[in-house]
DNA sequence: ACTGGCACTCCGCGCGCGAGAGTGCCAGGA
DNA sequence: TCCTGGCACTCTCGCGCGCGGAGTGCCAGT
């Protein structure tokens, strides 16, 4: 049905559309794009290329304009990830290297990946229930009030205050702490329940109560109710693309700030090798039908931290915004990995 | 020099104005606010006003706008802050009573704010430095690797990992928890140093070098990084107001991505008691210069726990505004002081 | 000191026109 | 069969024009 021609036409409508704004017409494009053919068989592509979906026209003597459909062709068969440039790599080495702690790696990559993309950049802090315990800190506050604290292999941080139903002694306290911290010691959140299901039967019978107590608290506080957080950079960018103002930019910054589709976004990434798309339509999020988002997973294969990305106009620049998002994912994978 | 009715026509402008968003001329004027005059005599008022710099034209024959120093004339002496309404006051109650911890208060307040005022909303957290410490917990990592976690009496909880150039025994970190713990209950971190400056000498001889070492880094860390942070709402409001598209409102988001920026709006407001209003150029941050800010600051009188506000254009609706900005302030100084 | 009247200015809008770009289709040639 | 050049057609965009309307400034009158 399509053959090389039709999908090389293809190729350099997106192109010239995504690089120049405006509707590629058959004679710009025959010129262009050194395709040996003369600008009626350019049309006659076309015509092929708008009844399977890949194109449209605004109106009857426009140029053509490519559709999700067309979008999608590209980036599955079309183009290659582009490598990044030196200077982008210098770019990435020195906007990152500086970085004291795990905040900071997240505020430097959303910003750097902002800069980079020239789009909406998205980070998502590792994922808690993905992370592996480095440190579980009880701090005893009042008799039946505990302050959790932990730290993850990848320098996450994170706290919470405990309500129990029931007093403590600082000696339970204490034996709390060299209980759960020997056994979460190491292990992934998600693996916590598994980690701990045997530990009523295996402690001093006298802290059983307690320490049964404690265990479906800290359970359902650290794994029922993982705190995910996400940084957000480049919203100016929106400005920078998107044509006619109001309509277009609203929805996006409203989807934008609701942190629960900005997890939707990225919470299902967990690839860390391969930069996956979703252009236009495609997208499950209502305000975002009109942009494409670019992700991959960071952090070591089968288990990513959390992940990364873009949001910006279907007519973005895939090729590019791919090896971008891909180049700095796999940096702060290996940046987080060897903290 | 300008007597009560122009006065009175500088009011009446003001209020078309933010209400229409057009240019209000003086026949219409004369019709809708009841000033008993004919069109004629609010001409020359008008020209009166202009000549002193309230209001402009944007060309000859058209209606009139106030300039910032308009705004300013009748904020300071033509509108009274507005009070909630019922609505409002329920609106507020119910979104923040639900609030579990401070990161939810927070959270609630800014979206709160952005809702009612339907602007761009800034809080900030309570600042570090003028907060109490509740709780500081010493935990020992590793030899020279210390974990603090501050919780403040705004139940802000804050962790920082030191790194000491002396190793210590937990024999020396309980003392020191015990030393800092005593010393510090109950005061602010500003009086930090204060409270800390005879300590070298009153500590037993042994744990003097360690502990003057751990002193240092612990006041640089807390006292002179004090980390501030800051919330934001919705920034798609600006695309309600913004008249003139990608030029007016790049500036704005780009401004307010940096935290530095923010701060400084809101860092200087320490006053729980009064609205702050800046007005067009009077802001000093670049960006802004198209846009007013309502500020206030919330906490206790004279020891404001930290300041939040509104950005908008600079054609706002101040009374109202300040009132919303006022009472969430209020709210929320309640809500902490009560925590 | 206020008012009514009047001339003037300038914006915004609708209209028509022409240029230009691009298309679709067709007939002819490899 | 596939490609090409040619041609008529369509539609947008930019421009100039004229007009109505809103608003002003000024002046003379009360």
């Amino acid at each position: 049905m399509l053959d090389d021609r039709k999908l090389e036409v293809l190729r350099a409508i997106v192109e010239d559309f995504v690089s120049t704004t405006e509707p590629v017409g058959s004679k710009a494009l025959a010129e262009r794009h050194c395709l040996g053919v003369s600008p009626a068989t350019v049309r006659n592509d076309m015509a092929a290329l708008e009844d399977e979906g890949y194109i449209t026209h605004p109106h009857t003597s426009a140029g053509r304009v490519p559709t999700d459909k067309g979008y999608r062709l590209f980036v599955d068969q079309l183009s290659t990830v582009k490598p990044l440039s030196p200077a982008e790599r210098r770019a990435i080495q020195s906007f990152l290297e500086g970085a004291v702690d795990l905040d900071d790696v997240v505020r430097r990559s959303v910003r750097l990946l902002a800069q980079l993309t020239r789009q909406v950049a998205v980070v998502q802090y590792p994922s808690l229930s993905r992370s592996a315990v480095r440190h579980l800190e009880i701090v005893h506050l009042a008799p039946s009030r505990l302050l959790l604290v932990l730290i993850t292999d990848t320098g996450r941080v994170e706290q919470r205050l405990l309500e129990l139903p029931v007093a403590l002694s600082d000696d339970d306290v204490a034996v709390l702490r060299q209980v759960f911290g020997s056994r979460l010691h190491g292990s992934r959140l998600v693996d916590a329940p598994a980690a701990l299901s045997d530990l009523p039967d295996a402690a001093p019978p006298a802290i059983r109560p307690v320490l049964t107590s404690v265990m479906t608290v800290v359970l359902e506080t650290l794994v029922d109710q993982p705190e995910e957080r996400i940084a957000l950079a480049g919203t100016a960018n929106l400005t920078r693309h998107v044509l006619d103002f109001p309509q277009t930019i609203r929805p996006v910054l409203e989807a934008l700030e609701e942190q629960v589709v900005l997890l939707k976004l990225l919470g299902e990434v967990n690839d860390p090798t391969t930069v996956h798309v979703k252009i236009g339509e495609e997208n499950k999020v209502e305000g975002l039908r009109s942009t494409s988002v670019v992700t991959m997973g960071y952090g070591p294969d089968g288990g990513a931290y959390g992940g990364l990305g873009v949001v910006g106009p279907t007519r973005m620049d895939y090729a590019g915004n791919m090896g971008q998002v891909r180049a700095v994912a796999r940096y702060v994978g290996e940046l987080l990995a060897g903290a």
